[in-house]
RNA sequence: CGCGGGGUGGAGCAGUUGGCAGCUCGUCGGGCUCAUAACCCGAAGGUCGUAAGUUCGAGUCUUACCCCCGCAACCA
């Protein structure tokens, strides 16, 4: 019997199309489940969409169409997207299903006979024109941060949920399960920020919208947020159905996958309902980090750097998309993505190590055996050392992911590649093909680089879904290969026919993308009279200025800051003779970083303004004395 | 004093119980020619945010301070 494996990504909210921060979630999910499989456990892996609340509701009225319909469309973009990165889930849960809504009812009206839940008066600020609800922190000056106008204290009736209750009962779980959030660090953000200072009720119903599930015995109540969402993970399993049979099979869940904000929902929240419920608590809570952009940024729509995710596949692979991911950070803390790192990563790990040692372990083999892995008879301190490292790595490999750690996971088979390139190095097989001598010792050249990269062709196969087939068609290897063979060494048999084929990954020059001027000049965003602080403008006398050699845009100007002298390289030789600039107050920004144009330091830049031909630089009356602020 | 994360060679990061400061990329020099301008070897480059303390010894422990980022009931 087969030893169960069920792990869930978040169920995402289909208010918008898809990022690559969702993708980064659901790809290591992926490579886990994958990994899961390939040990052999029966793996149940989730995934699904959260598809209820005001938010989607008022999209969908602003593009015309029922919620239903909103949803239903962005949602089949969403599985595309799933296809498209080869995501092997086994079940994709829609909290707009039936099977989903009736059963949130059954528990609603089970938590409400048993006194979990009672009716209330919430209280909140509330927006008449944007029928909204804002929490004092939201308020900007008091007012409504959408519309600015007053906000009125209101009471709604609602549902409320007893959180406070097993407050205790949770605390206790919490410490006799050191294991349960991860990574670590985050338990104790969630029992010193959240639970000790006591956790409030939590409102679980809504009357001011009514996209969502509605309480059968209350109707004019829809099932508010959590409660609704977090079933899922048990929903999909078939709790409380005509057929729970999946459900006595895989829950309590392995692993809930989730990003770092909603770990407080998984880890107190969820665990609530589940002992209201009488129902075991998931195993382990593993909150992952984000991707930001230049060190921080979010990634999103709102922040405008949207990119599909489609557009990465289409241009770099998708194996280059899930390597990257799966590689660039490590699991459970923030990390950057650019198109810049993911080329590097490509070029350096996919192209240059892995691609290119097949590339030239298949033409070797092409060269001197006729295409055919000869059988290897001699082993020497080289082959031994190879071995060693591929066994070592295989260890690490199933130690990282035990812990999760899929990005060190990778490391350690890339280690093996290194190893083996290196390998290459050490027995210089061309000139053992030169001693007919030594030709058994080039025949097990041959056997191991072709063994070791059959080994690694088994261990990518949770994380890149499609090279591995493409290293077998290559190295001959018809058979399907399963996670216990990368374990032994040997498994390749002699007289397999070889056969070059195109280049695993093609290395990518990476072109930095050119903002467009006048794109950028219209659409800059909002920034803070802090950021503008950060510019420092300085008035500069021109002392100096000539032509920069072989250069028909540049000019090279000294000039004084009152207390200091400047080199800067501006781009006005075409609007300029540079006689005309001397002597002229000009605008500088004085804490430029230092460049390098045409090899010659410019530090500062000169502020100019013009559109097409005409461009002058900006001059101050000569009364301004040199090195005042400009503001 | 709301909570949390972080500040380590040019960039991005590791640094477990305090014991010679590492990795990847980049740069420079060399090697090799089987291979995808690739691969292999070597070198340069860091007073580990600042200041003080504990210690034979601190990136690592303590305290204070500075700076960046995130969260604060629905953005993975």
């Amino acid at each position: 019997m087969k030893e169960k494996y069920y792990i869930t990504t978040p169920i995402y909210y289909p208010s918008g199309n898809l990022h690559i921060g969702h993708c980064y979630c659901t790809v290591a999910a992926d490579a886990i489940a994958r990994y899961k499989r390939l040990k052999g456990y029966d793996v149940m892996f989730l995934t699904g969409t959260d598809e209820h609340g005001q938010k989607i509701q008022d999209k969908a009225e602003a593009a015309g169409v029922t919620p239903q319909k909103y949803v239903d469309d962005i949602v089949v973009g969403i599985k595309q997207l799933w296809k498209d990165l080869d995501i092997s889930n086994d079940d994709f849960i829609r909290t707009t299903e039936e099977r989903h809504t009736k059963v949130v009812q059954k528990i609603f009206r089970k938590l409400y006979e048993q006194g979990d839940i009672y009716k209330g008066e919430y209280e909140g600020k509330y927006c008449t024109p944007c029928e909204s609800f804002w929490t004092d922190t939201q308020l900007v000056d008091g007012k409504c941060p959408d519309c600015g106008r007053e906000v009125k204290v209101v009471k709604e009736e609602s549902y409320f949920f007893k959180l406070s209750k097993y407050q205790d009962r949770l605390i206790k779980f919490l410490e006799e399960h050191p294991d349960f959030i991860q990574p670590e660090s985050r338990k104790n953000e969630m029992i010193n920020n959240f639970i000790k200072p006591g956790l409030e009720d939590l409102c679980v119903s809504r009357t001011t919208f009514d996209w969502g599930i509605p309480v059968d015995f209350d109707p004019k109540h829809v099932v508010y947020v959590w409660l609704d969402a977090l079933t899922n993970y048990i929903t999909a399993l078939g709790y409380l159905s005509d057929d729970d049979s999946k459900y006595q099979k895989y829950w309590p869940a392995d692993l809930h996958l989730v990003g770092k904000e909603i770990v407080r929902f998984h880890t107190i929240i969820w665990p609530i309902m589940l002992m209201a419920l009488d129902l075991p608590l998931p195993k382990q809570v593993f909150g992952h980090g984000w991707l930001v952009i230049n060190g921080g940024q979010k990634i999103g729509k709102s922040f405008g750097n949207y990119v599909p995710p489609q557009e990465y596949i289409e241009k770099y692979s998708l194996d280059a998309v899930r390597y990257f991911l799966l590689r660039e950070v490590a699991f459970g803390s923030d990390g950057n993505f650019t198109e810049e790192l993911l080329v590097n990563r490509l070029n350096a790990d996919l192209a240059n190590n892995l691609g290119n040692l097949l590339s030239r372990t298949v033409a070797m083999i092409e060269k001197y055996f006729g295409g055919v892995v000869p059988e290897a008879s001699y082993e020497g301190e080289y082959e031994k050392s190879l071995k060693e490292t591929i066994k070592n790595s295989v260890a690490d490999v199933e130690r990282y992911m035990d812990k999760l750690e899929i990005s060190k996971a990778l490391e350690s088979i890339w280690n093996i590649v290194s190893r083996a390139n290196k390998y290459i190095d050490e027995t210089t097989p061309w000139i053992l093909a030169k001693d007919e001598s030594r030709v058994e010792e080039l025949k097990s050249v041959m056997y191991y680089l072709a063994e070791t990269l059959r080994i690694v062709s088994v261990l990518i196969r949770p994380f890149l879904t499609r090279t591995p087939e493409k290293m077998w068609e290559q190295l001959g290897i018809a058979t399907h290969t399963e996670w216990e063979d990368a374990k032994v060494f040997g498994l390749l048999e002699p007289e397999t026919k070889v056969k070059k084929g195109a280049n695993l990954f093609e290395r990518v020059e990476f072109v930095p993308e050119e903002p467009k001027e006048e794109v950028v000049e219209n659409q800059k965003e909002e920034i803070t009279i802090d950021y503008l602080e950060k510019i420092s403008l300085k008035v500069a006398k021109v002392l100096e200025a000539e032509k920069v050699d072989g250069s028909d845009k540049l000019l090279k100007l000294k000039v004084s800051l009152g207390t200091e002298e400047r080199q800067i390289v501006a781009g006005l030789q075409k609007y300029y003779q540079p006689e005309e600039l001397v002597g002229k107050k000009v605008v500088v920004v004085a804490n430029l970083k230092k460049a390098k144009l045409k090899g010659i330091e410019s530090q500062g830049m000169v502020l100019a303004a013009g559109e097409g031909d005409v461009v002058r630089a900006l001059v101050v009356d000569d009364t301004v004395p040199e090195g005042a602020n400009v503001n």
